[in-house]
RNA sequence: GGGUGAUUAGCUCAGCUGGUUAGAGCGCUACGUUCACAUCGUAGAGGUCACUGGUUCGAAUCCAGUAUCACCCA
């Protein structure tokens, strides 16, 4: 066997045993219909994008889920993939073709795409190898793009069969542009952000008077230039007489019509709003409740167009708007200013101002998708496993707004609709068709506009399984079992995952949803790529290792809430990891081979070995039952303290003196064999957040075994509950020992004994289980405090000079020959007393309530009535102590 | 403006359907290198569970309100 080096490290271990499972071929998933299948679909990362430690923490509960499901004997598939991120993925390229000093205009369409693609096969597969150095058990042999050419056949058959039942139209309404990237984006692809700004109050002068005018507030003074009315509340007695009445637009002379709609709010500003019907939604609304003329006063870039005026037309939004405002100054129609906080929109792909614009765009019908998606969340079909998220869920389907699908780029999926160049006749199809079924022209040219990337994702459950077509895969696999993923992705996934699932496949795509909190950085803020405040989660796993990055997060990641990510976070994983490598180290340096694998009721225990084959069966319930409610964060601490404070402190530390010093050989025997076994057990329930640690070990573990078990540690099952190998009796007498091993380490401490100075010690205890345990493991006592000579009895009495101690009703006496300072041990003492005092005062109110002894359950009321025994029999007994003192 | 959540040890947080002597990790203090591990061991200090009411025999836990903070949506 190789040597164990002292200090575990990661750096070769874990490239070497990813590439051996993937030899194995471990984590394909095959179709086996004598197994339940167990499936994940990978909330597929953004082929732009690099692994931050949001993707860490995601994927870490992924692969939990499937490597745990596998071992229970699921078959298990987690099939990866990645977007095309249409938006994103164009802007990168575009900046190459910057420094060339080219546009995407300059190299045309086709050109571009071809480009995009080169790129994408090039750096596209990034987070892909990221995923695989966190030990990800994705089955590539699956993997997807959504613009592989299945997937992007199940887009346009979804298109095609929505805008058949006429749940897809195309119309001009206003959305959001940005004019940076030249495209609409649907509303959740914008980023609200609070802006200081101001709120400018302008004045119109009245037709009929110049003298006159009406005063209106606004935020954006530039999109004046497209007012086409004045509106008031139609309740508000102020205006009421100016209704109808004709004002004129400054600057562009417009003569406009002061008009009533319920929208306006009258406490806002002054009372009386501007309408650009062109550049706002709400004023969108009012125009068309009020049929306004819509004004677009700038173009896709956002610059002003000749609407705006011989003077703006040219000038960018912003300068503009400085200009509008002087302008407005010098006529002495800018009548005040306030500060004003509002919230402006950004373009959530490269941070631009979002301007509400008019355009010609599609969108799809929102309301019948949303009602199915919401029945099946509210009826349970679904299962939020934070139920949290269910409600921001169902508040978002029940307020949603059609879905604008179309973007003004190229990289994506074009939409499949084509029209007669002759005849303007529309077809949608797959295919372009060769002539206009109307006109019979064979001049034809397809929309110029590509489909939201999401309209792609939304598919993705069942997308990446073959559909349209019914595939084996799709049988068997769909629905998926669980989907992972952020808060920030509730809308863009989850919902219409659900919406694309109950329509297309009537069927929901997941069974349950696990929204995970979100990693900030050490001042509690969101990591995000414009504020680089995220780390590099490679150099992490570089510095740490893979499953010291993986535990740590899942152990610092409570069920649903954030995580505060900072490095010290990590090396909570980096010395379990170590701390595990020198248990199984100082096991490999004991233990013996065995020639055959003994049968656990074959083996002479003693009270050490039952308890701890007793938490081992109980540790592996909670585990398991952790897990299965998706609770990841106490399963790694269940495991944590089991491994760490009961194998490794308690275990090991007493049966080291059996392995080194014991003649029994059947004990000795024994004690070889559960060292073995424990760690082995351990080993797999830790496996599924510390791949490559346990499968390490493990490996090594089966040169002690007659032959292997299996050829990895992934192959073996689960500890599976064994509700008849419980030893309760030996568990009540460990915590007893436990107990008094601790009272007589601290009594050391207290008195200023070193911990390598021999020591004896007086137990009184009258209890006959006590007494009995004590005596018959006193052994335990002597190795694990370090004592040289025990008395154990009912009749002991408190020798001269020694301190005394009170565990529950035993009293235990340490003689210290000199050392003794009568104060210091009073101290002590008194110490102890009145936390007790104070606790029995309290047992004690309970019980001499009529009220609690009539009305709290019998066993509650029996537990406090033991408690209060207990205590007094304490408490007498620290009295006594301390009177001997005096 | 609407919604969701948070407030428990110096820090970050657990504490599920009300009955615990309120826990963990990190940090802090003291002591410790008889060799699995100093990425360690042993022992310890540290909390009016934000505030005010209410329900109850009993509230960190349930309800209402107040304050502060965070996030999401308009």
């Amino acid at each position: 066997m190789n040597k164990m080096k002292k200090v575990y490290n990661p750096q070769n271990i874990e490239s070497r045993l990813y590439k051996f499972w993937q030899d194995l071929g471990i984590f394909k998933a095959e179709i086996n219909e004598n197994k339940e299948p167990f499936t994940i679909v990978i909330p597929p990362p953004n082929v732009t994008g690099i692994l931050h430690m949001g993707h860490i923490l995601n994927n870490t509960l992924q692969d939990i889920m499937i490597r745990y499901k596998k071992m229970q004997g699921f078959e298990t598939l987690w099939l990866p993939g990645t977007d095309h991120a249409g938006i994103a993925t164009q802007n990168v390229v575009e900046k190459e073709l910057a420094k060339e000093g080219k546009t995407r205009f300059d190299l045309g369409r086709e050109k571009m795409i071809e480009r995009i693609w080169e790129w994408k096969d090039e750096n596209g597969n990034l987070i892909i190898d990221q995923l695989k150095k966190l030990g990800s058990g994705c089955d590539w042999s699956r993997e997807r793009f959504t613009m592989d050419e299945g997937l992007s056949n199940a887009v346009k058959e979804v298109f095609i069969r929505l805008y058949e039942k006429n749940m897809i139209y195309k119309g001009k309404y206003i959305i959001n542009w940005c004019p940076r990237c030249e495209t609409a984006l649907a509303d959740d692809e914008v980023e609200h952000e609070d802006k200081n700004s101001k709120l400018w109050y302008i004045k119109y002068p009245f037709k009929n008077d110049k003298n006159k005018f009406v005063e209106v507030a606004t935020t954006r003074p530039e999109t004046m230039l497209g007012d086409t009315a004045v509106a008031v509340n139609p309740s508000d007695e102020r205006f009421k007489d100016l209704i109808d009445e004709k004002v004129i637009v400054p600057l562009v002379n417009r003569e406009i019509e002061i008009i009533a709609d319920d929208f306006v709010d009258s406490e806002f500003g002054t009372g009386c709003v501007k309408v650009t019907p062109a550049h706002d939604e709400n004023d969108f609304e009012i125009g068309r409740r009020n049929n306004l003329k819509k004004i677009l006063i700038m173009d896709e870039k956002g610059i002003m167009n000749s609407n705006a005026g011989d003077k703006y037309e040219g000038m960018d939004r912003f300068e503009c708007r400085k200009e509008v405002l002087k302008d407005l100054e010098e006529l002495g129609l800018l009548s005040k200013i306030e500060d004003y906080t509002n919230r402006v929109g950004h373009c959530y792909r490269c941070d631009t101002v979002i301007e509400p614009y008019l355009s010609n765009q599609w969108f799809v019908r929102m309301k019948p998708l949303a009602e199915k998606a919401l029945e099946v969340v509210k009826n349970g079909k679904i299962k939020f496993q934070t139920p949290r998220w269910k409600k921001v869920y169902i508040n978002w389907l029940e307020n949603i707004h059609d879905w604008c699908i179309s973007r003004q780029i190229w990289w994506g999926h074009r939409i499949p609709v084509y029209y007669c160049d002759d005849c303007g006749e529309t077809f949608v199809a797959k295919e372009k068709p060769k002539t206009c079924s109307k006109c019979g022209s064979d001049s034809i040219t397809q929309d110029s506009d590509v489909l939201d990337t999401w309209f792609s994702s939304w598919l993705w459950p069942f997308s990446t399984m073959g559909w349209p077509e019914n595939t084996p895969d799709l049988e068997y696999f769909y629905p998926t079992d669980v989907l992972i993923t952020d808060p920030g992705i509730i809308f863009f996934w989850v919902a219409r995952m659900v919406m694309a699932g109950m329509e297309f496949m009537e069927e929901i795509p997941f069974k349950n949803v696990y929204i995970h909190g979100t990693v900030l950085d050490e001042n509690k803020v969101k990591m995000s790529k414009s504020l680089g405040n995220s780390p590099d989660p490679i150099e992490i796993i570089n510095k740490f290792g893979a499953d010291a990055v993986r535990f740590s997060m899942v152990f610092n990641t409570p069920k649903g809430n954030n995580v505060v990510y900072s490095d010290s976070l990590i090396e909570t994983g980096r010395n379990f990891a170590n701390k595990i490598w020198n248990a199984a180290r100082f096991v490999f340096m004991n233990a013996e081979e065995l020639d055959e694998i003994p049968k656990l009721a074959d083996l002479e225990l003693e009270l050490v070995d039952e308890w701890i084959l007793h938490r081992l069966n109980e540790v592996s319930k909670e585990i398991s039952t952790a897990y299965n409610e998706y609770r990841f964060n106490d399963s790694t601490h269940i495991i944590y303290d089991f491994f760490w404070n009961e194998f490794c402190a308690w275990y090991l530390e007493i049966v080291k003196d059996r392995i080194y010093n014991q003649e029994n050989e059947s004990l000795k025997k024994t004690g070889n064999f559960l060292i073995l076994h424990v760690l082995d057990q351990s080993l797999r329930m830790l496996q599924p957040v510390m791949p490559f640690i346990t499968e390490e070990i493990w490996q090594r573990l089966q040169e002690f075994y007659p032959k292997p078990l299996a050829d990895s540690i992934l192959k073996t099952s689960f500890h599976a509950y064994d509700k008849d190998k419980k030893f309760s009796i030996s568990a009540r007498k460990m915590s007893l020992l436990i107990d008094t091993i601790i009272g007589i380490r601290g009594m050391r401490k207290d008195m200023n004994v070193p911990p390598a100075t021999h020591v004896n010690i007086h137990i009184k205890s009258i209890k006959d289980f006590d007494r009995h345990t004590l005596q018959d493991n006193s052994k335990y006592i002597q190795l694990m405090a370090n004592v040289d000579k025990i008395y154990i009895g009912d009749d002991v009495v408190k020798p001269d000079k020694s301190t005394a101690s009170v565990i529950k009703s035993i009293e235990i006496f340490m003689p210290l020959e000199g050392v003794i300072d009568i104060e210091t041990e009073r101290k002590r003492l008194i110490k102890k007393l009145n936390k007790l005092e104070n606790v029995f005062a309290g047992c004690k109110r309970k019980l001499e309530n009529e009220q609690f002894l009539q009305k709290a359950p019998a066993a509650v009321v029996e537990k406090e009535k033991e408690k209060k025994l207990e205590l007094s029999s304490t408490i007498e007994k620290l009295k006594a102590n301390i009177s001997f003192l005096e």
